[in-house]
DNA sequence: TAGATTGTTAATCGATTAACAATC
DNA sequence: TAGATTGTTAATCGATTAACAATC
């Protein structure tokens, strides 16, 4: 502990092992669960499962485990997963829109799911003003007023390529710093805000290059 | 060279390298690029531009930089991206359709985008028959037959999370060696198979980590 | 030639794994 | 208690970066 620079690879893994918690928790399989049990489940080492978990505290009891109830609680608090974090969805094609369903069907069913799509953006005017499983489509120029409004807190990139940068620099603007881009190009932005590629064709050229093997 | 077993992170850097010489070459920029501008463009440092590209060849030369034709070819000779590969997308609901669609378009626009969605699969007696910009959606039944006759060599996966594995086994006894998944859950397969994880929930989650500081 | 830029080696940095004393 | 399993330290492994001789 101390100087804490925690890698993006822990965050990921921790994800998972919230996942099978979260699932723990609703089947009541058990009230402990191992390190070792924990790697199972999501493929990762016992050893690391630890390392990953001493980042943030002291979880767990030797000979017994981690208790499930109190460790997914703890998880959900690290991954500021406790309450609702509203997400703008800006562009409603193909993508936008199979994402924005995915997740406000998953948001209504789970009890612990904390994503929420709160608005969705488009400038074609024949989207704007429809309504998504309860969410309205708004017009990209009211982009910043809603993000304010709805306090947003994180932007999904769903348009064209030729169009990703502008509207990065549309959710800057607006105070929106987590962002995660679906278009397959490098978008550039100030230091205190973090781009995550989501790059679905990126995805399938890499797995190209095992074909060969 | 030798004893090569090249990271997945570098596969992933080579696609970028990829693209920008991709764009270079159809807007004709230059007909050379050194690798400190390619790290420019792709947010990656010179000198790893250069070892990534050294586990492969010798592809530039002193003083000039990279010629941007050959490097070009030489990267699609390496991610096997010089002819089509078939893939299979299994699973025709929002986010199956959205990716059926993008890499249709994307294939049919761009000359050098060889990722080809040639068979849909998925469940529903509704779906079954229908043609998605010339693609038609089978009967998952049908699965292993359309794989052979279209020499499928990837599938993914766009089912819901409860049936991936499933689909994952009737994928792994075709012979289809190297998957995506997109069902936010963990698959098990042989060896010799290649799962990668894409799962866009995981993404918005663990983006969500960011959002306390 | 002089300047630019490669490919490669060595140094650094960070992440994973193994081992084990502490302790429930 | 005896067995199980933690948290942590040390060892290992791998990836990134810096530096530079080679050379176009």
């Amino acid at each position: 502990m101390g100087n804490r620079k925690i890698s993006d690879a822990v965050i990921r893994r921790i994800v998972l092992y919230m996942r099978v918690l979260d699932e723990m928790e609703q089947t009541s399989e058990k009230d402990a669960i191992s390190s070792y049990e924990l790697g199972e489940r999501t493929g990762v080492r016992a050893a690391q499962v630890r390392k990953d978990l001493a980042w943030f505290g002291e979880f767990g009891k030797q000979g017994v485990g981690y208790d499930v109830q109190f460790l997914k609680s703890q998880l959900h608090r690290i991954l500021h997963l406790e309450k609702d974090v509203n997400v703008a969805v800006i562009g409603v094609g193909n993508l936008g829109l199979a994402l924005a369903r995915y997740n406000l069907e998953r948001y209504k069913k789970e009890k612990e799911y904390y994503i929420k799509i709160a608005a969705l953006f488009d400038n074609n005017p024949k989207k704007i003003g429809e309504i998504i499983e309860g969410v309205t489509i708004y017009s990209i120029d009211l982009l910043s007023e809603i993000v304010y409004e709805k306090e947003i807190a994180m932007g999904v990139i769903t348009v064209p390529s030729l169009h990703a940068q502008q509207i990065a620099d549309i959710l800057v603007k607006a105070n929106v710093k987590t962002i995660l881009n679906f278009a397959p190009t490098t978008i550039v932005v100030p230091e205190d805000t973090r781009v995550h590629r989501a790059d679905l064709s990126l995805e399938l050229q890499h797995l190209a290059y095992y074909l060969g093997s």
